[in-house]
DNA sequence: AGCTTGACGGACT
DNA sequence: TAGTCCGCCAAGC
């Protein structure tokens, strides 16, 4: 049958920004949500990025909060995967918090939309 | 059908 | 500047 494409579009958005996360970059929430126009629900897009299980190709844990915290990371394998991950592309992640946050943060609304 | 929860964010105190 | 409360939107119970 037809999945909700309005539904599952919303999923397929989100999927799309965060795998055009560069490498080495991060963003947050609010970011990827107000870039798809529906800034106000930010909690959707962690929502949208709990259903990301299985995509190996969506970099959730390059996905942050406002206060770049890692605060997906229970969300993921073990809690050391998404600061691992992050440290590997050169992110140093402290007490659950990403280092330079605002050097390091990518923007998808000031990137793509230029 | 209503209440609670959640990978958030902003405003208020 | 930090801690707390409220609002969003959808899913789960």
């Amino acid at each position: 049958m037809e999945y909700d494409k309005k539904k599952f579009g919303f999923f397929e958005d989100v999927y799309a920004v965060v795998r055009q996360i560069p490498h080495g970059r991060v963003t947050s929430y609010r970011a990827i949500a107000c870039y798809l126009g529906t800034a106000r629900s930010a909690r959707m897009v962690g929502w949208a990025l709990n259903n990301c299980h299985g995509l190996t190709d969506v970099p959730a844990h390059r996905v942050v909060n406002r206060n770049g915290q890692l605060s997906g990371k229970k969300h993921f394998e073990t809690l050391n995967t998404m600061q691992n991950k992050l440290a590997a592309e050169g992110i140093h992640v402290k007490e659950e918090q990403v280092q330079d946050f605002s050097q390091f943060f990518w923007d998808p609304a000031q990137e793509l939309c230029t």
